[in-house]
DNA sequence: CTTATGCCGCTTGTATCCAATCGGTCAAGC
DNA sequence: GCTTGACCGATTGGATACAAGCGGCATAAG
């Protein structure tokens, strides 16, 4: 079947596919746990098993699946206590973050930033219901303001740390605490940091986004409830 | 030419070629800016280009070379800021593995670690000249000596995030600031840090490393001295 | 002499083919 | 009845064949 299909205007097919299983993980089509293989993907997305390879080896280095030598590919399965890990890193990365945007942020950076909230309290007012597409779109401009901080750090290292990190979270963020208090929360956070990024406060700022993440950290482990278990 | 290699006892010959090609480049033995193609790589390896392929983009997953779509792949040039924002970055991470290593660490990490430095020291005593293997194997055995507290800390996040930079800034490293100064440095530090990750002091621990790191930092951009340049 | 244009080679990207290996299952022996 | 062995299907790993795009060079026109 000689299927390359030209409708897409991308320049890579092993891009297209890439970013294709990437957002069927993401938004949990393809479930933790679950087992890929190569064919089925490769008949799915309408290319040959050779794209599909080179996607899951990026994915695999990403860190969203896990390649077993002869065996096959496996999305990841990840448990509170690693995600609870991952919020760890990313209070220590992001908190540095808000500190140096506070430092070096400009009118842009600041503009952008009002925006992305305002939008994302927008959408979260005019919500209807929780349905799946409208979490993804909160969860996806949630992304955004917290990328738009680490923009602002001038400090493209630090920028790809953590983002990596975000994308590895949010497999769980999505679904769960979504609820209203929840939301409110984070808002009132979003909100301070804005305040305190503004006034070029880095102390504050750094403050202000450790308690942001650890807190999100806490709502998501809170029946397991162990801060800082062993290995 | 049907030749696969029979020699290495490996499992997958992409595995091979990706730490070959990695270590390659981490010893400066293709240098920076340089210009790699899959065929020649194939052929120096004994393998054909699909495995070489998949290395490649692993390698430009983990940022030491950068993949142009039709162009070809060169290993990825760094300027001193880049460096200099991924020695912050490291600094941010490792402190925090410090403390959490002060925390959690039982008798077998901290023998390990003595171990470690015991031979970082007797070797760069032995050592003849500033021969290159002998700087390679310094600048291993420091590695190996971060990564020990890394996995004191317990948790592999960011074991995984901080080891990345690890080695992507170990490629300025193993040239520049080995003068016996910047040894002697090196060593007290680490003497410092035993002593107190060993008095389970986290907050002594996370400081002495941060300045352990930033003390490096320092060494390597000190002409250009920006230490926090804008993007 | 400068500039534009077309050709050619090199390299990557994709597809398909073959080999190797892993897990399961079925059957035979103890 | 249980264990152990071998066969078989399925799936990945690797090799090769083919297509497509980019860059460089030469040549010709202005």
């Amino acid at each position: 079947m000689t299927a390359n299909r030209p409708d897409k205007p991308g320049l890579r097919m092993a891009d297209r596919v890439y970013e294709d299983i990437r957002r069927e993980i993401l938004t949990g089509l393809i479930g933790p746990g679950e087992r890929i293989t190569e064919e089925v993907l490769a008949e799915r997305f309408g290319a040959s098993r050779t794209p599909v390879r080179s996607a899951i080896v990026r994915l695999a280095s990403d860190g969203f699946v896990e390649m077993t030598p002869r065996s096959g590919t496996v999305v990841k399965t990840r448990t509170a206590c690693e995600i609870a890990e991952i919020y760890d890193v990313r209070a220590v990365l992001e908190s540095m973050a808000a500190r140096l945007a506070a430092e070096r942020h400009d009118a842009d950076d600041l503009a952008g930033l009002r925006g992305i909230q305002d939008e994302l309290e927008r959408r979260a007012a005019g919500r209807t219901a929780s349905g799946a597409s409208a979490v993804e779109e909160l969860s996806s401009l949630n992304k955004a303001f917290h990328v738009a901080i680490l923009d602002a750090a001038r400090n493209a290292t630090l920028r790809e740390s953590a983002e990596r990190l975000m994308d590895i979270g949010f497999l769980i963020n999505t679904y769960a605490n979504f609820d209203e208090s929840e939301i409110a929360r984070s808002f009132s956070d979003h909100r301070k940091l804005l305040m305190a990024i503004e006034s070029r406060d880095g102390a504050w700022s750094e403050a202000v986004m450790r308690a942001h993440i650890l807190g999100a950290r806490n709502s998501l482990t809170e029946p397991a409830a162990t801060p800082a278990a062993k290995r």
